[in-house]
DNA sequence: AGCCAGGACACGA
DNA sequence: TCGTGTCATGGC
């Protein structure tokens, strides 16, 4: 997992083109469920719209190009490569993951190019509390609706930041019910409260190990295990966690333990097992994978 | 109408 | 430690 490519960064017409990087598919890596924020624009094609770190991109890939649509300067284009994590050498990764069985093998075929984007834990904390027994399509749009009660507006965008912590603490909690995130907005308030007046430090808690960081996310309500495996995998760079949810347990059990019903728990421990450091990309592809019956109509929007 | 969605929690055995 | 009902909300 060395970030050792050399990228090309060139622009033309306000545009930007960066080259150079590996498997890599947009479309895939937005639109696969750990992310929230990105909208595909178009009905086809490799255009996606999104909110990072407080900036609207507007991305475009053509084949081994990613294309960034102006306003594009150097802050941006340090953006895009490091939430994508471009620099990464991810075809290894791939490799690595379909040799361990012909499942493997398949689940990376489904979803080949799929990165782990680096979030912002507190964005990824608050969206995957909304995340409780909830969908795709909703959770995205109740994080739409946090941003836009109070984050700030981008430019002529018509898209709004994230919230930062001190923000969303002035919402009440009958506030954060009129987004729609239900029984969540009590814990949505909490995690506010104690992140804004510093009882909660996520930097500090992005520094620990995956264990030590693990207990202390746990301690938030509406924060579980397998919500706390997502903050840890998606936000805070911890590729070991294996976030179980329905959809992995209904993969798992189906296509390793013989269709006989699994504890989260033991799923846990034969992910470790089986995955080590890879756990969590293994996770994203088998993920994918479970969900592919599923239509697209069904996931987007 | 009832079940499900990237679950967590309180409760009871 | 393990199972069960419940918690808003919207799409099917």
């Amino acid at each position: 997992m060395g970030e050792s490519r050399k990228l090309a960064v060139s622009w033309r017409d306000g545009a930007c083109s960066i080259r150079g990087f590996d498997s890599f598919d947009l479309h895939t890596t937005c639109q696969c469920g750990q992310a929230f924020r990105w909208v595909r624009a178009g009905n086809a094609g490799q255009l996606e719209e999104g909110v990072v770190q407080g900036r609207f991109l507007r991305l475009e890939q053509r084949d081994a190009e990613l294309v960034v649509h102006p306003p594009a300067d150097d802050e941006t284009i340090a953006v895009v490569v490091d939430y994508f994590r471009l620099r990464q050498s991810h075809t290894a990764v791939e490799a690595s993951i379909a040799g361990i069985d012909p499942t493997m093998a398949a689940a990376v075929d489904s979803a080949r190019g799929l990165r782990l984007v680096a979030q912002e834990p507190w964005e990824c904390l608050i969206s995957y509390i909304v995340s409780a027994n909830n969908s795709v399509a909703q959770i995205s749009r109740v994080v739409e609706n946090l941003s836009r009660a109070w984050g700030k507006p981008i430019g002529s965008s018509s898209r709004y930041s994230f919230p930062a912590p001190g923000d969303l603490e002035r919402a009440s909690q009958a506030d954060v019910l009129t987004c729609k995130a239900g029984f969540r907005s009590r814990s949505i308030c909490e995690a506010a409260r104690r992140v804004a007046r510093g009882e909660l430090d996520l930097n500090a808690v992005t520094a620990m190990d995956y264990r030590a960081a693990k207990q202390e996310l746990i301690r938030l309500r509406g924060v579980g295990e397998k919500v706390a495996d997502c903050v840890l995998l998606f936000s805070m760079g911890k590729f070991e966690a294996f976030p179980v949810d329905v959809w992995i347990e209904r993969a798992v059990r189906h296509l390793y333990f013989g269709g006989e019903k699994t504890s989260q728990r033991d799923i846990r421990e034969w992910a470790e097992d089986k995955f080590g450091d890879l756990a969590g990309y293994a996770q994203e592809y088998l993920f994918a994978y479970a969900r592919l019956a599923i239509p697209d109509r069904l996931r987007s929007g």
